[in-house]
DNA sequence: ATCAACCTACCGACCGTTCGGTAGTCTTAG
DNA sequence: CTAAGACTACCGAACGGTCGGTAGGTTGAT
């Protein structure tokens, strides 16, 4: 039994449960461990969480990061980052619904050690419209809200999205750009 | 004391802490009872919580289906639609938040009141999305998928909105609806 | 002999809920 | 007008159970 393995069944858990529903004993139980011995891998179950929090968050980061060092123009970029961003959270479903919905379960002094990252990440959505908005091609009043909003539908897809659905990751990303590039582009009746 | 400023109070302790992390003694706090006296006014924990979503339920239903009887063409009645919803998620954010992510929380008997009403409030937004799209206003290739992405961006919005920041709801509601409207219009260089 | 891995046994705290009881108020028969 | 009875609102104490976490011992490979 390996630290790894524990996050995993953990993240399985918390997602399912919700952090202050699942116990350590329904942890012990998915990895046929007893209880206690959880407690040489792991020295608490808020550690347990925070632990969850930054490899999902560092997931992300890493590929926003590739996408925003790519060579493309704007649009191609921002619908590259959108697929990424869906591929992720939906592939790695556990670990992004305890990134999302779990996050207020942080106590006060893990939650310090959370938030600059995941405000850094945030900046690195701002930064890809900021370009698009300097290249002329997106028309954008508020970069922070226009952002929000992006992040808003995508993370709200974890709370509907099926496997066995009619949609691939990959098709809903598309959908998804489809929408907001048209919102977001110049039109051409707009003058310079 | 009354059974309601029971319910509000625990709205206001469920979206602060989650369901889970709230304890009936802190709702006892709260009102100014002894834990026991609560079981005066409420059968249980999860019987709060049902109530909560029943309410909020019913504001949002009741806001749609008014929305709904206005005679407006399909643009300003999606408008109409994601105002009076922004309004009532961000004006009821305790009631809001429970509904949004407590529902979770809910033991399978009572979720399966729930869902039933939750499900048409879901078709009354696509109803007015088919009715944009069978006058041939909007554009749309799958009316669940985009009811879901609005949905999506306005449910995430109790997440980061603050009452003290530079927006109101209604302006929120506007640049919100105006992302969305131009990624559902028919363009000029379509055909018809 | 050492040490990681895992165990049994246990701790105090708190959980939602129930119980028996007590003020105070309202109803109604004499 | 009064007194008995019923009803509402609330309380203190306790229930069985679960929580996260700890102490200390056993196992087995190196």
């Amino acid at each position: 039994m390996t630290r790894d393995e524990i996050l995993e069944a953990a993240a399985q858990i918390f997602r399912q449960k919700g952090y202050h529903a699942a116990s350590m004993q329904d942890i012990a139980d998915a990895v046929k461990l007893q209880k206690a011995s959880l407690y040489h891998h792991v020295n608490s179950k808020q550690e347990i969480l925070l632990a969850l929090l930054d490899q999902a968050l560092d997931l992300l980061i890493e590929g926003m990061e590739k996408v925003l060092a790519l060579d493309l123009p704007p649009e191609e970029k921002l619908r590259q980052a959108m697929l990424t961003y869906l591929q992720i959270m939906l592939e790695e479903r556990d670990l992004s619904s305890v990134l999302l919905l779990e996050y207020r379960s942080l106590e006060p002094e893990y939650r310090q050690r959370h938030i600059p990252r995941r405000d850094h990440y945030e900046s690195l959505w701002r930064s890809l419209l900021i370009e698009g908005a300097e290249q002329g091609v997106f028309v954008i009043s508020d970069v922070a809200l226009v952002s929000r909003f992006l992040l808003g539908v995508m993370n709200w897809t974890i709370t509907w999205y099926r496997e066995d659905g009619p949609l691939t990751p990959a098709e809903l990303a598309q959908e998804c750009a489809n929408l907001f590039v048209l919102g977001l582009k110049r039109r051409k009746d707009e003058d310079g």
